[in-house]
RNA sequence: GGGCCCGUGGCGCAGAAUGGACAGCGCACCGGCCUUCUAAGUCGGGGGUCGCGGGUUCGAAUCCCGCCGGGCCCGCCA
């Protein structure tokens, strides 16, 4: 790792320097969007205007001309200054020295540009994916892995120590469906020729089982044993369910590894009873007067949790968390879970090697046999990536952590609406829409989209596409290219818009590889490759360069702002800032292409402009690494 | 009934943390640009009462209140 980048915050710096000895003491300052008012805009002149009873206009021209003294005794990065009508103060920088600054930082910093330490000496913990072990996952699934993943790089590469968790949630319902459908219905544990395991208990198991439960009530009773049976785990159908769930996570990893992701420790929820957790969370929990044991009523038997010190929850009545029964609901064992993440029990979980990540580092799962020294240990944050309907539950695991003594600011719920299937796509699959715009996806009743049937659609459109291209290239690296490009059209897919917002998931519509895609950021940096490969030269200094055409400007602006992206994004837990800056970024070099010739230049603009798109590269590649969409050289 | 989220050109979105400079972009549509580093690109054109109504402000897509439309959550399920 090189240097750190410095380039933009010392501009910033500067800037608020100059500003402070100018007599402001707490200068507003922000990146103009438009590049034609400057590099670094003031706006402290507004709110000045009324404390001082004049106008804007007025402020500001006092302020720029003090300025102004300022900074001719300086020398520093910012050129000039100038008021601008209603009472902006624009800054602009010396564009040749501020160049020759940027790609050297740049240059210098390689992959490291644009990391921060923000994080340094904080260790977080970030699960996703958590999909049940009975199925293969759909494209609401992937947008959380592609979040999920993308938020573990984010905070990796702004210098958190990261650690990435799946939960395994092995037990229960859509379990007890699966052992139900092998163990009495005649379902075979062998999925058939050519399918994969997680495609068969999903596809075949999961919706066909739950189809005979709508048929056959009496097949319910016998379900509702298997649950508990399951809880056993001395039972058959413990061991059962054991097999299933590893085979099933098994394919699953293949899709998420598909996509990009990695993970550290996998945590079976059976085993957050098995080792104790819930247990000791549970006496705390009763010593804090933090539950209560209902004696009448709806709820007799139960033991619930006090939410009536929480100003919304309170509204809707406290949580069961050990069942009449005497078993204990997933919450209870969500917030033991939680519990755990944060550090404050100390029981802790045992685990075993389960396997390896594309890249070689181990995956972890836990076991009460578990031969493997692990310890999380104590972590500053816990960040659930977890889909909206969950926010009620994912509200108390908050709320009852704050019960037990925690910070309940550590535990963050990363929350993203669903994907679903436009009316177009169900029709496709055979359903009646009515007039709805959408339709959600639903797994026990088949209705969703498989990724790795959307990867291979895509895949399969981007293989022609490229053959006819390449003529000249074999199957083979048609075929890497393609899955690349199709991965990153839809993983950008993914992380580009509003965590927020419902994603109306249509085929048509993911085949699309032109404009603001996964893609378009590719090409881009793949036409840049094209470039240094053709270029003899290797090393050249960095050498100023006096007429700089508005495009290479804009490039360089587009560079320089990757660092304060970063952090944005970090802070405000927004991927969008992110994917949107990838895209102007490609912009701007596509433009800078377009117009600025490089290989047929005079040696000094050939040798400057090779330096600036060598730093696009590091930036644009940087930036993908963290989003997710895969680099391709040539495409 | 209570709580949360969304509503920006025909369609899909950005802009919303810190209110500010003409509301940007993609798709689709129309018209240009490949003997020059990959045209998966690029340039130009038409197209918008920023859901509606109030309020705060010198200034609101952005903040506050009310309403309308759409979605989600409120189980001794997970």
């Amino acid at each position: 790792m090189g240097k750190r980048s410095l380039t933009v915050k010392k501009l910033l710096a500067e800037l608020t320097e100059i500003l402070r000895e100018a007599g402001l003491p707490d200068p507003k300052l922000e990146i103009p969007k438009s590049p034609e008012h400057g590099e670094a805009s003031c706006t402290s002149a507004f709110e000045l205007a009324k404390k001082l009873r004049k106008s804007p206009m007025e402020v500001a021209q006092d302020l720029a001309s003090k300025a102004k003294s300022l900074l001719e005794k300086r020398k520093g990065l910012v050129k000039s200054i100038e008021v601008v009508e209603p009472g902006f103060i624009n800054f602009r920088v010396d564009w040749p020295s501020y160049a020759v600054r940027i790609i050297e930082d740049v240059l210098n910093s390689a992959e490291a540009y644009g990391a921060s330490d923000m994080g340094k000496g904080r260790r977080i913990l970030v699960e996703h994916t958590s999909v049940n072990p009975n199925k293969a996952l759909h494209v609401g699934h992937a947008r959380n892995v592609c979040l999920g993943s993308a938020l573990a790089r984010l905070y990796e590469f702004a210098g958190f120590d990261v650690i990435v968790a799946n939960y395994i949630d092995d037990s229960g319902s859509q379990m007890a469906d699966i052992i139900l459908g092998i163990k009495h219905l005649g379902y075979s544990k062998e999925p058939p020729e050519g399918m994969r395991f997680d495609e068969y208990c999903g596809d075949r198991i999961y919706v066909g089982v739950n189809r005979l439960l709508e048929q056959k009530p009496e097949l319910s009773e016998k379900k509702r044993l298997l649950i508990k049976e399951i809880e056993d785990r001395s039972s058959e159908s413990f061991r059962l369910s054991r097999e299933v769930a590893l085979m099933v996570l098994k394919e699953q990893l293949k899709t998420c590894w598909r996509l990009g992701a990695s993970y550290d420790i996998m945590n079976r929820e059976s085993d957050v009873v098995a080792f104790g957790l819930w247990e000791e969370v549970f006496s705390r929990l009763k010593q804090k007067n933090a539950c209560y044991l209902a004696t009448s009523g709806p709820k007799a038997g139960c033991w619930m949790l006090d939410l009536s010190g929480h100003k919304k929850l309170s509204k809707e009545g406290d949580e069961v968390l050990v069942k009449s029964d005497g078993t204990t609901t997933y919450v209870a064992r969500d917030i033991a879970y939680a519990a755990w993440k944060l550090g404050i029990v100390e029981k802790d979980f045992k685990y075993k090697l389960f396997g390896k990540n594309p890249d070689q580092s181990d995956i972890l799962i836990t076991d009460v046999d578990g031969d493997v020294d692990f310890k999380v240990g104590r972590v500053d944050a816990t960040i659930a990536v977890v889909d909206v309907r969950q926010r009620r539950p994912q509200e108390i695991v908050r709320y009852a952590l704050g019960l037990l003594g925690a910070d309940p600011s550590r535990y963050v719920h990363f929350a993203y609406e669903v994907v679903s299937l436009s009316a177009k796509e169900a029709e496709r699959m055979g359903l009646k829409v009515s007039d709805a715009e959408f339709v959600h996806m639903k797994g026990r009743e088949g209705i969703y989209v498989k990724v790795d049937s959307v990867i291979d659609s895509i895949k399969e459109k981007v293989i022609s596409e490229t053959a006819q291209r390449h003529p000249d290239w074999n199957p083979k690296k048609v075929e890497q290219v393609a899955e690349s490009v199709a991965v990153g059209a839809l993983v950008y897919a993914l992380v580009k818009g509003d965590a927020d917002k419902i994603i109306i998931f249509d085929r048509e519509e993911a085949l699309k590889i032109e404009g603001d895609t996964g893609p378009y950021l590719q090409y881009s940096y793949a036409r840049a490759c094209r470039i240094l490969e053709k270029a003899q030269t290797k090393q050249v200094k960095v050498v100023r360069r006096e007429n700089l055409e508005k495009q290479e400007i804009d490039l360089l602006r587009e560079v320089s702002l990757f660092p304060l992206v970063v952090e944005e994004s970090v802070k405000l837990m927004l991927l969008k800032k992110l994917a949107n800056y990838a895209y102007g970024l490609a912009s701007a070099f596509n433009n800078f292409y377009e117009s600025c010739p490089v290989l047929t230049e005079d040696e000094e603009t050939m040798n400057f402009r090779l330096n600036l798109v060598k730093a696009y590269l590091i930036t644009m590649g940087n930036c993908l690494r963290v989003l997710g969409v895969p680099i391709v050289q040539e495409m």
